[in-house]
DNA sequence: CCAAAAACGAAGTTGCACTTTGTTAAATAA
DNA sequence: TTATTTAACAAAGTGCAACTTCGTTTTTGG
């Protein structure tokens, strides 16, 4: 099983189509860069608390959600 | 409703409660100090992902039950 | 009461989240 | 095909929050 990053990463990337969002859309949402959201993504650094709350809240989904693998 | 890391905070200590641990074993468990156990339970500051993870298999728990509130 | 557990303060260190810039590659569409 | 958008990727720099250390006080529970 991969790392925490890397799961959340493709987690994220899964959910962030789902609500038919660019990264760059999602980037403006949270006030992260396009980089950030896509070193998230690719699991190449996991997320701060604050911005895991801006995170949700852009997709409009609870933080729990975000961690809803397998 | 209180930001995420005072809520993450209380949770975890409902969890280690739960678990019958003391914030020393959880520490040793994990590899932080009973410092940092005491500041991430207070909401103080929030875990990097790769002490989530930590904090997760100590409590042999998965990582998504630490966001459930509610 | 006593001892253990946890709260709390303050100050210092360090690693990682995050940015910036730029290039390359893949996807979508016309 | 040719554009155009989207995203992967690299490398280097910055800042701050996570984390530590040391010490004291307060709370809990037996």
């Amino acid at each position: 099983m991969a790392n925490l990053k890397v799961q959340f990463g493709a987690r994220l990337k899964r959910l962030r189509a789902q609500c038919k969002m660019t990264q760059e859309q999602l980037a403006d949402a949270t006030g992260l860069t396009i980089e950030s959201i896509s070193n998230i993504e690719r699991g190449i650094f996991g997320p701060r608390f604050d911005n895991l709350e801006k995170i949700a809240a852009a997709l409009n989904i609870e933080v729990k959600r975000l961690f809803e693998f397998d």
